[in-house]
DNA sequence: TGTTTCAGTATACACATGTATACTGAAAAG
DNA sequence: CTTTTCAGTATACATGTGTATACTGAAACA
């Protein structure tokens, strides 16, 4: 009964197609990239796309699935690793380091597509990005509980730390990997310097305007 | 003795070109925006462009000279607005904004570039990125010099506040802008959040860890 | 004035692109 | 063993691409 090997071949080609154009789009864009040139390095014929996806904004949301996939693997790996203490963001930093040599395609695209693909595409990425900080949130909320702040405190938190990370992330794509130390070492500060920030109470500067 | 009718016009065509190479970049991205395009947006025939530009990339490169020359343009109009002071980061930010919706399209540019564009254009952009975390750097020390904080805390503190500076705005260029009253404040929020953690002396020793 | 310069045009070409159509051949189903 | 299904092929076509070549006509110049 165990239906596999034509199916099972199928998934492969997709996989290669996917494959290809995460290779592809992180040397000229995914924007940039052709329907031809993804089956060419997939060695399929061109009209053999259509029997994975509809064109190639359909392959581009499939791609970022792949990435949300990673990102949250990551992430879980991270948690268990990282154990509440002072080297948290030590540690965190590393995986994160590690998780960005081993899918720098991935996060290629997700930077890189930020802007300028079409809007379903922008939307699924800020949709994962949304994610991403959200997770981050709760776990700053978990591991600074006793601080008592206002919660929105936790998400302006995550939210900057996304960000640098992020920033961090896309610079450290074009070293190579023993120059990455410096980034290391900043990007630690500056997700330090953050979270000092943020456990600080803000003193009471009650203007007119909402100012925290 | 004035001869410019000439060059005069030749000048107009070149910005021609720019003004449409930025406002078709911003729909579909710079690396997807091919030169005929560009040349029928701004109604001259294709082969014309050639005498403007080598090629798409040399555009690009110009484009990107745009945007620099922009950024600085803000960063002399923020200076001159802003005095030391409380309210400094609420001017600062909102500054930012009015540039931002100003010049939406210089700042896609910058944004969608960061990658997937030829490594020239990446590198042109990095130092355009830089000069502009300098000049805040710069900004930052003379505001808080007092404080007599370690060098490097300033150069951080800035990296962090334009890559949240940059990230919020990615996501404000999507909006409509009676949306942007709640970015602008977390945007404000988090600079301040990031301000008050640089201000801090870390504890205990500078190079080993020992911190949150 | 006549001559030169040169931004922009007209045309042409070889090549890449997305997609439609009919096909093949092997695995799956009966 | 026969039939059906369907991933991938072969071929074709209209359209878009970058660029080369010869040109035009007006401004610049002398």
């Amino acid at each position: 009964m165990i239906t596999e090997s034509r199916l099972d071949q199928k998934t492969k080609t997709r996989k290669r197609l996917i494959d290809m154009a995460l290779k592809l789009s992180a040397v000229k864009g995914f924007a940039a990239l052709s329907l031809r040139e993804v089956t060419a390095a997939a060695e399929i014929t061109p009209a053999a796309f259509y029997r994975h996806f509809r064109d190639m904004e359909d392959l581009g949301l499939s791609l970022l699935d792949e990435v949300g996939i990673s990102l949250r693997r990551m992430l879980r790996e991270a948690r268990n690793r990282v154990r509440p203490g002072p080297d948290s963001v030590d540690v965190s930093v590393q995986t994160f380091l590690e998780f960005l040599n081993d899918n720098g395609n991935l996060f290629r695209l997700l930077l890189g597509e930020r802007q300028g693909a079409s809007s379903a595409f922008r939307k699924a990425l800020h949709i994962e990005m949304d994610r991403f900080v959200g997770e981050l949130t709760e776990d700053l909320q978990k591991n600074h509980e006793k601080a008592e702040l206002p919660l929105r405190n936790y998400g302006y938190a995550a939210e900057a730390i996304v960000a640098v990370v992020f920033t961090v992330g896309a610079e450290a794509l074009d070293l190579p990997k023993h120059k990455q130390v410096n980034l290391a070492e900043r990007l630690t500060e500056e997700v330090k310097m953050i979270l000092r920030g943020s456990l600080l109470r803000t003193e009471g500067k009650p203007t007119k305007k909402r100012s925290t």
